[in-house]
Order: structure tokens, then C-alpha cells, then sequence
DNA sequence: GACGTTGTGCGACACTTGTCTTAGGATACA
DNA sequence: TGTATCCTAAGACAAGTGTCGCACAACGTC
């Protein structure tokens, strides 16, 4: 009847809110993530930031100085590590663990400009290479 | 204080979860779907499966035919639909709002088999030749 | 050193999600 | 028809999330 602990911990939206302002400015105190969470349309209050840095530091997600007077807190995971997570997270479950489906949904649906579209080939290319070659790709 | 209204119904992991199986048998009645949920390995009670198919109809997302004994539910939304909205939803706030770096992200981590990888070039250059002529891809 | 400003600590509260229990109606069958 | 089955209805309840309020400490300044 409980819920089941899970074995890592949650990264909700809005605590991802904030962590993503911390990865644009490298830190931040309350205030500050405050201010561009405003910017960005959010209607938090200074609490609720507040809040929300407690918890992600309570989850080791972040870490905070306190040397000064209003602690100054950075992130401790990197972002390229939640998108990897969220990305087979949605493959696993939408896309039968494919991530094939997942590239061929998105050029369907997202015409990329010829800049990337030339990025993804030869990014295509490589990997076909490797492949040949039987060295697994990175 | 209180959190506000959404305007769109969520769609909860374990919502998901019975809704994927609602997409892949067409129709299930609760005793169905909890079967196949166990075989996949889920730990659920009877129970829990009809709440979670109860709050899915509240939702609109399935729909019941009451007419045998066991109701049989059937799913009003389309897998197409759900991931349409988790893809964007995962681009906006992970990459940037450029689907072209998740297309990158997903084939730098993942080696996909050739058949697949022929087919995403084809789709390319599908795409590259609409983008000349100026037609919006689809 | 009193006062306004800015911070943190701590708690609070409603709504959501994950999971079940239990009561009571229908069905099936000995 | 009595009894075991199977179903749905209605709650219940804990943990997770979204959002604060407020008391109290530090600081800066006249």
C-alpha cells in the first residue's frame, strides 16, 4: 500500500526548472534563480525557490557554499546526465526501446535546417563505419 | 498557494503504464490488464489497476463498455498523440527547442542497426529535397 | 543600537500519485 | 438456494509535489 522506495531519486518539473537555470548560469543564489525564473514566466515566489534548492540539495543534485551570506548554489549533476536518463526513459517506454523510432518520429515531424541535416549525415556516416569496422560506437 | 489548474489532464507513469498495454491488446477488461501488467513484471493488486483505469476514464484518455459484467476499456487517445507530447515536451526543456539535437544526441549514444540507419538517410534526403522546392514537410 | 532589508529554517497545506481494503451486487454452480 | 467467485464502488492513506508564510538571524546604515 505505500509506495514502493525508489532506488534513485525523483527529479520533478519543477525542481528541473531550476536546475536547468543553474546550468545556464553556472550558479546561483535563491534571488538570482528567482529573478530568471520570473523572467521565464514562472510565478514562484522566493520561498518556493527556496524550497525547491533545499530539496534538489537534500538529493545531492545540487550543493550549496554557505561562505557567504546568501549561500550560493551550484549544480553537482550535469545536464547531459538527466537527458540521457529522460531520453531512454521515453524510448523504453514509447518507443519499444528503439531509439530508431524516436530519430525517425523526430524527422518526421521537425524539419531540421540543412545545417544539422548535414551534421546528422555524417554523424550517420561515421557510425556506419564503426560498424563496419565492429568497433562499438561510443 | 494551491497548486494551479492545469490545463491539461497528466498523464502519471503508472496511468501510462496501463495505457500502453490498452494500446498494444486494442481493448482489456481490469483482469486482463493486471495478467499482462504482472507478466511485465509490475507488482499490482487488483486494485490498483481499476483505480488506475477509473482515473484514466475521469481523464477521457479510455473509455468503458459496460454492457458484459466485467467492463471492457479501450483507449480514446493514441500512442501517436502521447508521444507527440512527451518528445516536445523533452525537447523544449532539454535541448534547447532544437529536435536536432536530440536527433544528434540519440545517434551518438546509440548504434542503430543498418536497416534503420538506411532509412533515416532516405527520410533526409526526402526531407532535404521538400525543403528546395519549398513545401513544408509534413 | 534601532530599523529596515535580505537571508535561511521550518513548517504547513492542498492536490497528485501509488497502492490497497472492504462492502456489497452479480454470477455460477453444487 | 447456499456458497464460492468475480466485479465495481467508494474510500483510505502514505509519500511526493507545488507553493507558500512566518519567525528569527545577519547586515547595513544613520
Amino acid at each position: 500500500m505505500p509506495r514502493r522506495t525508489p532506488s534513485e531519486p525523483s527529479l520533478p518539473e519543477s525542481e528541473l526548472d531550476v536546475l536547468r537555470i543553474l546550468w545556464d548560469r553556472g550558479q546561483g543564489t535563491v534571488r538570482e534563480v528567482l529573478q530568471v525564473a520570473k523572467e521565464a514566466g514562472l510565478p514562484w515566489s522566493y520561498a518556493t525557490v527556496a524550497t525547491l534548492l533545499d530539496r534538489l540539495e537534500a538529493k545531492g543534485m545540487v550543493a550549496s557554499d554557505r561562505s557567504e551570506l546568501a549561500f550560493l548554489y551550484r549544480p553537482t549533476i550535469d545536464a547531459q546526465e538527466v537527458r540521457r536518463k529522460r531520453v531512454n526513459h521515453l524510448v523504453e517506454k514509447l518507443y519499444e526501446g528503439e531509439p530508431g523510432l524516436l530519430v525517425m518520429h523526430l524527422l518526421k515531424t521537425h524539419s531540421l535546417d540543412p545545417e544539422q541535416a548535414k551534421q546528422v549525415r555524417s554523424l550517420l556516416d561515421g557510425l556506419a563505419a564503426e560498424t563496419k569496422t565492429s568497433r562499438p560506437p561510443r
